[in-house]
DNA sequence: AACGTTTTTGCAACCGCTTGCAAAACTTGT
DNA sequence: ACAAGTTTTGCAAGCGGTTGCAAAAACGTT
């Protein structure tokens, strides 16, 4: 059904190198042809096959988007940023859903069937095997939101989670607050762990201080509401909580109010990711920003790097957060 | 650097054909023969190069999935649904990013590129044109979440936004609202269109009820929040509002509590959706419910038959949506 | 006009896989 | 053991492009 080169070829009365080369960028082609065949193609409305082309280029302009955040809000936005920065690169960005997937070899595989140029793992909670996998079966792979330590043989975007767990503590000593607990999410997760140690790390040597910590089941509103509200039934409520993120912040905020606490007097909390919602005036939550815009770029950044060059010694690319003042955190003495 | 066929045909003593075969469902292969194939293939780590086979078959189980609302929340399910179902079905997504895009024509091209066995148009907000231009190019399309009535010729999935405005006024009177007023998504939307006009038909006839009506500026947060909150500026609050969609209820509902108003004593909201959020607790929206798995699921259902058959004879598949109960509205007398 | 250069062109092979077709290898029945 | 029928197999051409190479065309000099 669709027109092919040898048909634009013959339409042209050329041949079908001619119009190959036509179609290719820095190729040597007199403007004569050229012509002819730009007219030809517009006339048949002719446009490349790009596959067909990925085999003898080896390049099929395909770069895998996977991720298993599918139910935290803040990944719409990483989703919107990641496909626009790739169209606008002339990238296509084949998704793959890993929600429920615990084995590499099966995305492995399909990516591998569609010989995705590179890969980018979008996710904070993905073991770092899913990022090594695809690297080991030697495709470029940057792994966004991942901790960098773990794997230091894949090239890794995101932010120091064990800095920002540092300064969510400090935010919350500089605010006077004593009794502190980390809300973490599901313990498994490389940046709640992280985000726990820096915390804890911070707040080690203040003498007057005491911290606990728990995990809520998954970075969701729902998780972090029942965290919540088991933590305010068993009666040890904390002053200050730092959660695991935005989302279970604004779980734990639900189950504060719910018990009729009020924020910030009786229960403060900062989140992190600064997603959009946070900013959202019935939300109003403090919270540590995120760059995600950065981070996704940058991620795009590295793996068309990658593919051009892909013996590209690794290497982490970490960016500053920041707290952001809003109504969940008591003001600044 | 990846295996081919041919490599494995070598090592397996066979013919490239005989590996081929091997690989294809319900080919002529002995047992003797497969076995010898998939041992060498085991061995050397080969999965065919689905795009090399596309060339061949025509087939390259690459879906487009093309939207333009990555600023709504529920699209995050709608992502999660549709990129599931398609990998269940060994479908690919292949996302498109429409956002500030007026002309199909470049979508157009690059779907054609890739040359896509189909392709979902997933938004409310989409002019039909697009689908149309999609099928015009002769790709089998379906159009999720549109007008069914605006475009004949493209298969459509959805809900019947007019019955939705209908069910809406329903619910306000029911409860004994009578100053009532529609605040709606963008104008343009054929979803506001739509839901308003069932909203008006069915309140026509009311003798003692006041209807008005006025539209965001999108369907977002910050665009429900300012409407409402020019609505209370102007003095010219009404009793109940019937709102574009979820995430316009939520801007709203903030704007309202902001203005020291309580819901639903002084002020009822009804939304549309049922997104996630819209059941928090402390977002608790009476929504209209919008089955979105059904409509996906449907939908993925209606391209792949459209594959096996482009032919197939254009419907509209609309699905029924009922009111949720929560804290929005006054109960039931 | 004849020459050496440079640019443009077409040929043909190839990218990795599928498939129609005819030959080869098995079955089965007698 | 042989003929007839059924499977299985390999050959070769083709899918829609790209690209190295050598021939052809265009150009610039003298």
């Amino acid at each position: 059904m669709p027109v092919t080169l040898k048909e634009v070829a013959e339409r042209a009365g050329v041949s079908r190198s001619a119009v190959s080369r036509a179609f290719t960028e820095g190729a040597s082609v007199s403007d004569k042809t050229r012509r002819k065949v730009e007219k030809a193609a517009a006339e048949m409305g002719y446009s490349p096959n790009a596959l067909a082309s990925s085999l003898t280029t080896g390049r099929t302009k395909l770069v895998g988007l996977v991720s298993n955040n599918f139910h935290n809000p803040i990944f719409l936005e990483v989703f919107d940023l990641f496909t626009r920065g790739l169209q606008d690169r002339g990238l296509r960005p084949l998704l793959v859903n890993l929600t429920d997937e615990t084995d590499p070899a099966h995305s492995l595989q399909m990516l591998r069937q569609y010989s995705v140029d590179g890969v980018v793992v979008a996710s904070s909670t993905l073991p770092p095997s899913f990022a090594e996998a695809f690297k080991a079966a030697g495709m470029p792979v940057v792994h966004s939101f991942g901790r960098w330590s773990t794997s230091p043989d894949v090239h890794v975007v995101g932010i120091d989670n064990v800095m920002c767990g540092r300064m969510a503590a400090a935010a919350l000593l500089e605010r006077g607050y004593r009794k502190l607990a980390f809300l973490g999410g599901p313990q498994s997760a490389t940046s709640t762990q992280d985000r726990l140690a820096g915390f804890l790390d911070a707040l080690s040597d203040c003498k007057d201080v005491t911290v606990t910590h728990t995990f809520a089941r998954a970075y969701s509103f729902d998780a972090g509401r029942e965290e919540m509200g088991r933590l305010i039934a068993s009666g040890d409520v904390a002053e200050a909580y730092f959660c695991g993120d935005d989302v279970l912040s604004i779980g734990a905020l639900s189950a504060v109010r719910d018990a009729g606490l009020s924020v910030p007097e009786d229960v403060a909390i900062i989140g992190l990711n600064d997603m959009e919602m946070a900013g959202w005036q019935n939300i109003n939550l403090t919270t540590i920003r995120q760059p995600i815009r950065e981070i996704i770029n940058s991620s795009i950044e590295l793996v068309t790097a990658l593919i051009d060059d892909p013996t590209r010694y690794p290497e982490a690319r970490l960016f500053p957060c920041k707290v952001i003042e809003r109504g969940t955190l008591r003001a600044l003495p």
